[in-house]
DNA sequence: TGCCACAACTTGATCGTTCAAACTCACCCT
DNA sequence: AGGGTGAGTTTGAACGATCAAGTTGTGGCA
């Protein structure tokens, strides 16, 4: 292949293998409709050239770009941030494989938000949209299905049965697993902490928590809450290490309150795995960085299956009859060896 | 606007205000060859039909796609990747005012990188690329060069002082003002951590901590280094915090650093702010969960010059005269204040 | 020999936009 | 009145690909 600034058209493609630009096409999507020592003519010819097919052109043919919008927000958490890049990123790598590509935007002020999705729709940009940090009252989900444009969610559509194109974490499974690593480990009790009750999210993941005790018919864990901040979460680990004392563990619904339970561990002269197991959920860069045991998001299947979604609906498919939900794994770390 | 499906095309307008195709290209691109009364219908029409022009058919015109490839990278480390999510951000919210936007593309392995680049490019899904995570004997920026692929850099082409077309964050300007930021805030002593010696952007950020002891005719604070990582930077931490004393400050080449010293910190009883100024670099996600004040990298100055770079090379402009240093500013928290 | 079927390949038309060239017509000057 | 000027607008062509319809040629069979 040689290396020049010029891009090879099919044209020239055609002309240098003598034949048509259609069989040129034609050994590139439908090999089988072409006489076996011309395709190995045509196919030399390409590779010498260089030629790729003109994504411009071939968007304008058919009327499809093959390009994936996602919103990336700077007024999420760091938190919520901390997800949304490995995210973009399985999203970015998996994209290739479903034909496509990802696109990236801001919501910036100009824009009033959704007439800027709409917008990147009429003007060719994108084909459809990947939602994600979709919360209870998320406006985008309805609107976009109102304006027929195809997208799909990373994360339930909480108040919303009959919308379907999403796929989300199993928090409660992500629980599960990880409170019986704790268990298993040879911590006596296993705790939780989490958000207050109410937040969905939040009660799904107790849920798993809970369950393991019930299957194991063990009597419930001590339990707290706090919000989505380390001062918060540092604060409310203290009673609950109390309660599960040293050798016990504490499953938390983040890694930022693993962290909570790190610090308040470490203040008391507990070291964490040793003294007390930790586990947080995310797997993010806060729970790298401080070797914590983590629930790890299946972001690249929740990448494939929203993206192979979006294709089929792009194909003409309708809606999936269900969301679907992703079993977690679990990323061990010093936290919670002993 | 209505809100329909089926995009409206040129030709569409064209008929509905009573004009041909060039008369609305031209109430939208050069408004001044179109009469008053006329532009003033074709915009009430494209209004009414929500007309924006196609993407795909503007760029086989043009043979422009205003697209911007940034390659996400799975393999950077943690610290790595907490700038790199912030700096896409930043690309994806400034291009749109540079006419652009930004694909984002992971390296998987079935591409050998480089080519990966080139396919791209002639398949006309991106105009050029930004860089980041350029290291020295990086292989991409001769390379695109010689492939006459446009491409920015966002960080110093260190070993090539020929190739320009970078910005990079002022380093050793952060580290100034890092340090005049603690001294005015009484701290009696400003030790710095850093990387070992003869790393380019550690060299740099030292620079910038050493000047202000020269400005002041001060002795040069005492100072340790460590690799990037926890374990690492707390170990080297210990030390320093002895020679600075109860009262002293720290400045740091990294938040990863910088959370080091917090911990050694804390682990002698000492509460950052209080009994010991601490200042990190990058002011990413870390710096912020752990409240610890840090450089704050100017990340949509350098968004814009590398777009505004890239949008003059591929109007024909020849390279820079010099790469851009940009300064960076100070993200003030607890950890230097009393 | 004449006709059909089918494989292999080519040609024309189209997607939506914009540049360049052509056209129209009011206006001015001689 | 005739011709030139120029503003305002229209038309043709092209960007590069693919679908649909056409052409060519080979082989089989009656």
């Amino acid at each position: 292949m040689t290396t020049m600034a010029g891009r090879a058209t099919i044209r020239e493609v055609a002309d240098a293998a003598g034949v048509s630009r259609q069989t040129v096409s034609n050994s590139l999507i439908h090999p089988e409709r072409v006489k076996g020592p011309t395709l190995e003519r045509v196919r030399r010819v390409i590779d010498e050239l260089g030629y790729r097919p003109s994504n411009a052109a071939q968007s304008l043919r058919s009327q499809r770009t093959g390009a994936v919008g996602f919103e990336l927000n700077a007024t999420g958490s760091a938190t919520r941030n901390a997800v949304s890049f490995p995210f973009v990123l399985a999203l970015s790598e998996r994209a290739p494989a479903h034909n496509g590509h990802i696109v990236t935007f801001g919501t910036t002020s100009e824009h009033p938000l959704l007439s800027g999705y709409e917008d990147m729709v009429r003007s060719q940009l994108v084909d459809a949209f990947i939602l994600a940090d979709t919360h209870e009252g998320d406006p985008r989900p309805d609107w976009l299905d109102g304006a027929r444009i195809p997208y799909a969610a990373f994360g339930r559509l909480w108040g919303r049965p009959e919308l379907t194109s999403w796929a989300d974490v199993d928090g409660a499974h992500g629980l599960r697993i990880a409170t019986e690593h704790l268990l298993a480990q040879g911590y006596s009790t296993v705790g939780f902490l989490g958000w207050p009750a109410g937040s969905q999210v939040g009660d799904d993941r107790r849920r798993g928590w809970a369950a393991v005790h019930e299957d194991r018919s063990m009597p419930l864990g001590p339990e707290a809450m706090a919000v989505q901040d380390l001062g918060a979460a540092t604060a409310a680990a203290g009673p609950l290490l109390d309660q599960v004392g040293r050798g016990g563990a504490i499953a938390c619904a983040s890694d930022m309150f693993a962290l909570g339970v790190e610090r308040a561990a470490a203040a008391r002269g507990w070291r964490s795995g040793t003294d007390i197991g930790i586990c947080g959920f995310d797997a993010s860069v806060i729970a790298e960085i401080e070797s914590l045991t983590s629930v790890a998001l299946p972001l690249y299947e929740i990448a494939d299956h929203l993206l192979g979604l979006l294709q089929d609906r792009l194909g003409g498919a309708p809606p999936p009859a269900a969301g679907l939900l992703v079993e977690p794994g679990l990323t061990i770390r010093s936290s919670s060896t002993r």
